[in-house]
DNA sequence: TAATCAACTGAACTTGCGGTACAGCAGGCG
DNA sequence: CGCCTGCTGTACCGCAAGTTCAGTTGATTA
C-alpha cells in the first residue's frame, strides 16, 4: 500500500475522467500511464488487463452512485415523511446536484459502456446489467410505497416507472453530451418530477 | 451506377446493421468488405475514409427517422383533429412500432455515436447535434399547438418537453440494450404518453 | 478498333495499442 | 550483509485496423 494517494486510485481517477469524456476505447493505457506518471509495467501490476480496469471503474462508480442515491433520498425523507413528497424533494435535489456540476456533468459510465459492449467481457456487461436492475428495484420500491399512500391516477407499471428514472437520466446525458448545452439533465429530471407529481397527486 | 443493388448502398446497409448492433468502432472495414464481398480498395472508392461512412449513415438514418415521424404523426392527425389526441395516438403508434421490431430494436445511431465522439470529425458531430435539435423543434411545435388548445396543468418548458421525447427514447434504448429485455422502449414511451395525457388533460 | 472512365482489385504500408518479458531497485527482515 | 517481496521502468512483440495506390476490368463512346 503506497501512502501518497495510492497509485491504483490515481489510475482509476484519471481513467474514469477520460472514459467519461472520450469513451473507454479512446482511453489508451499509454495515455493513462503518461498522465498518472507511472510506467506501463506499473499499470499491469495493478490491473491484469484493460477489462479489469473497466470492471473496477464500474464497481466504484456504481457504488458511489448508490451511496449518492441512498444519501439523497434519505435526506429527502427526513424533510418529509410522506413518500411522494420525499420522492419529489429527492428528484429536486438530484436535478440541482447535476446542474451544479461545474463543467457539464461527469456522465454515466454505464451508458458509456452500453454502446461499446463488444469490447468488454461478460463480467463487465453483467455488472452493468446488475446496476440498472438494482436501480429499478430501488425506485420501484419507492414508487410502490408511494402508490400505497396515494393511489395513482392512471394504472401504471411500477417496474417501467422505476426504469424511467434511470432512463430519463441516461437519455438526458446523451442529449446534453451531443448538444453541449448545460442544464439539459436537470430539465429532464424536473419533467419526470412533474410526471410523478401529476400521477400520484389526488385530483 | 450499378444495377444489382448499388455497392455503396450494400456497404451502408451492412454497416448500419453492424453499427447498431456493435457500435461504430467495433465495425471494422475488413469486416464490412468481407461481408459485402468487395475488396478494401472498393470500400475506399465509395468512401474517402471511415468518417465519410459515418456521415453517410447518419444522414440516411436521420432522413429515414424524419420520414417515419412525419408519416406516423400525420396518420395520427388524420385519426383525430385534436392535437393532443393526435400526439397520444402517435406515441401509441411509435410504441407499437418499436415493439414489433423482431430482434429487439435497431437502436439509434445518434446515441451510438454520442459516447464515441472522439472518433468522429466535426461534421459528424454537427450532424448529430442538428438531428436532435430538429427533433426538439418538431416536438416543441406539436406541444405548443397542444398547449394552445389545452392549457397545461403545470407550467412547463416546451423545449424541455420536446427534448423529452428524444431523451426517453434514447435512454430506453440504453436500458434495453444493457438489460437485453424486449419491450423496454415501448414501455418507456407509454410512460411518456401517460405524462403528456395527464399534463394536458383538463382536471 | 482505340480511347475513356467509373468501378473495383490486391497487396503493401502505417500506426497505435494491448500485452509481455525482464532487469532493476527500495526496504524490511533475518 | 544478503535475501526476499513488492513494485517500477524499458524495450519489445504481434496484431488489427485505417489508408494508399498502382493496376485491371468491362461497359460506353468516338
Amino acid at each position: 500500500m503506497n501512502k501518497p494517494t495510492d497509485t491504483r486510485t490515481r489510475i482509476m481517477d484519471y481513467a474514469e475522467a477520460s472514459v467519461l469524456q472520450k469513451g473507454f476505447e479512446a482511453t489508451s493505457i499509454d495515455e493513462i500511464v503518461a498522465t498518472v506518471g507511472i510506467s506501463k509495467g506499473g499499470f499491469f501490476y495493478h490491473f491484469k488487463d484493460k477489462n479489469a480496469l473497466a470492471r473496477a471503474l464500474l464497481e466504484r462508480y456504481i457504488a458511489a452512485e448508490d451511496r449518492l442515491y441512498d444519501d439523497l433520498f434519505a435526506r429527502a425523507r427526513e424533510l418529509n415523511e410522506d413518500p411522494l413528497h420525499a420522492m419529489l424533494i429527492g428528484l429536486k435535489f438530484l436535478a440541482e446536484l447535476l446542474d451544479d456540476m461545474p463543467n457539464g456533468h461527469p456522465g454515466c459510465v454505464v451508458a458509456a459502456t452500453a454502446y461499446q459492449d463488444r469490447l468488454f467481457d461478460k463480467g463487465v456487461c453483467d455488472l452493468n446489467r446488475d446496476a440498472i436492475l438494482s436501480w429499478r428495484k430501488r425506485f420501484r420500491g419507492m414508487f410502490q410505497e408511494i402508490a400505497e399512500a396515494h393511489s395513482p391516477r392512471e394504472a401504471v407499471d411500477l417496474d417501467a416507472l422505476g426504469d424511467m428514472v434511470s432512463g430519463v437520466v441516461e437519455g438526458a446525458l446523451v442529449l446534453e453530451r451531443v448538444l453541449g448545452e448545460r442544464g439539459t439533465v436537470a430539465a429532464q429530471i424536473l419533467q419526470l418530477r412533474t410526471y410523478i407529481r401529476l400521477l400520484f397527486s389526488s385530483p
